[in-house]
DNA sequence: AATGAATGAGCCTTCATTCAT
DNA sequence: AATGAATGAAGGCTCATTCAT
């Protein structure tokens, strides 16, 4: 259970930042950027806050000027980063014109690219929500958003008559995309061996057969 | 948190129970399935000592007697599940003349009925996994048996022409398998909801369709 | 606003004492001895749990393992004193014969003695009371009791005709009870001088007068 | 806690309020009124300088300008009160002839109106006063100089034949004015419910009951 | 004068582990 | 073997106070 998460100090979630001065942005900033190095490090439960305030060089009551706690600190980086993973913004990707294949390794390309990139820190997630109500409601959003969208593209699929009908849609974009997550996850978490374009290739062959897909 | 490392009691992998006097036998399961019971319910970090000593109906200090830290009981108690992990075994499974999508589904069947009953503590084990070295190693032992399997099952199909050669079996046996223990790993801890024989078939559907298996 | 009420230790009033092995009793008492000796010392809000546990010669935590909190070891505190403070026990009381005023006086005496003996405690008694609202209302529970046998006492007074008819009960005897806890307080809290006898004298004199008490 | 010793601000008690720029005797006030507040609603030991501050409406940074201490903005705040506490001054009262029942009711009566408006702080001087020197003294002062008018108004009415030679006027002094003290602060801060005029009333008849006063 | 971010002393609390009985 | 009291390392949190701007 943890400890401290009724801890109301003046700022829990960080105030918009809009309102801060420019020191204590720079400060909350490093607080941040502490706080990420030293839970990719540490992981979420042996990561202490001395060592995160040791790490953006400021006393460790000044982390409490900003943060509540370990959670909200979290909470509070992950946010940082929730528009780019859920909005991977591939550059000019709307202008090209490409089939559904090339638009699916497209999308498991950036899946993978972002997972190489957060997947440490969507792994410590997926830990601080098994205990943290905050942290498994906005890691549920998240994906449930995910999902919903391979979903909606995989019924449209089957509507255009381009995937098997007797997928069901909703198993099956639960089971697709998990499939990708959880590559990815031993991939970059375990450091097993694979290669980036041969994973796309793959996965996206994988996910194509699944659904019996027809190439357009 | 002391890092479960220079601890030296008595007995750190618990003795081997054929020493044990009955007395002593009793105890040490009774701490064992006190040890499920309270990781179950808490999970591994908020799992505390005495709360498995107490549950188990046990001195504090008996618990040292066994087994030397938290890791220990938890790497004894999954030691005891291990065999049937790997391999479930459904009763005259062998005798039954059954395609390979039949096959598949008994499989995936098994896997599902397996993650039900043990998911918790496989997901326990998962999250001890990124602290500790040795839990890291006898899962991943256990993971790789499983994948393994896959690949050689994946890599006969293609030699028999009943799968798409284009599929590297090495990467197919790491998505598929992950496929199946993510979809089960949300199902089951996050309560999701799915029927039972329907995720069966969707999963088993998904599988042989990925790799483009055909019906024998 | 008191931090640790809500604590929920082991043992937050002490075990009832016949419940403990005598190690653990002449622990717990050893730390209530100490903490009698602090907080006369300290008071109550200067009193470290650390100065508590150092006093009584055990390790800080040995302190938690009896009591929850400071406001925990308190009450435990002056619940040991509790019946000596409502029921001061001269011996043979009851025997002797002695008029209203001879009682009167006894009683109060009683009254200082105890005061001289409680009253650092009993000050801060007072003083949690105002923060602390299990401390209050125990204390309250003790003067309620305490000026109700007051209060009984002028209304037989009166029945009797030995009183002024024109005093209300309810009202004098809060003031008169007031007054002697009053200078008791400041007395032995201050260390005003003045003597003993003749502060029974005195106080006795006045409480008689102001009833117009006739002697018997 | 710091112990309220050796800090050394800018500006320990406060300047002379006469030297001070007219926004800074705003600020100043303003301050004081808010401590007021905070200490009346939380109590002293609970007060924070920081909602002091913020009540205020001014920096944190600010309270050290004008006090060096959360002691001495208190004790300053009571200076404010000193003259109101010891010298009540009822419009007019001097002129009119009154006897020394309706003397004493009047003193009586202003002593409950203050300890209406005022016993909140009273209080908790009393209570700062078991751990600050200073704050002790100048209740000491304050008690004394109100003590020793009734000691010699007492001694005055034994001299005029008026009230019992036995009483002694030193302890009657005490005990007296304690009763009215103490009877004040139970009802104010207690919420025990008594009728004012009564009170008055009551608390005047015990008292010249008590000396066995003379109407005159 | 005022600001408010930064500081760190001070104290609290938990719980794995030891050890005398 | 079992007990359970004692230990103390480890880390958390608050808030009075300072100081650069």
């Amino acid at each position: 259970m943890p400890k401290n998460t009724e801890a109301t100090p003046k700022n829990q979630q960080g105030a918009p930042e809009s309102a801060l001065t420019p020191r204590a942005r720079r400060t909350r900033k490093a607080l941040l950027e502490a706080a990420q190095k030293v839970f990719e490090r540490d992981g979420f439960h042996n990561a202490r806050i001395t060592d995160i305030a040791d790490t953006a060089g400021v006393a460790h009551g000044t982390f409490y000027t900003y943060f509540g706690s370990k959670e909200t600190i979290f909470l509070a980086l992950v946010d940082g980063f929730l528009s780019e993973l859920l909005f991977p913004s591939s550059p000019n990707s709307e202008k090209i014109k490409i089939d559904s294949f090339e638009r699916l390794k497209k999308s498991n390309r950036d899946y993978l690219e972002i997972y190489r990139d957060y997947g440490r820190i969507i792994a410590i997630w997926e830990e601080l929500a098994k205990y943290n109500k905050e942290a498994a409601e906005k890691l549920k959003q998240g994906e449930d958003a995910f999902i919903l969208r391979a979903r909606r593209k995989i019924e449209q699929l089957q509507r255009d008559g381009l995937a098997d009908p007797d997928i069901d849609a909703r198993y099956a974009a639960r089971a697709l995309t998990g499939m990708v997550h959880k590559f990815a996850d031993t991939w970059f978490s375990k450091k097993e061996d694979f290669e980036f374009e041969q994973a796309v290739e793959q996965l996206s062959l994988l996910w194509a057969n699944a659904l019996r897909m027809k190439r357009t």
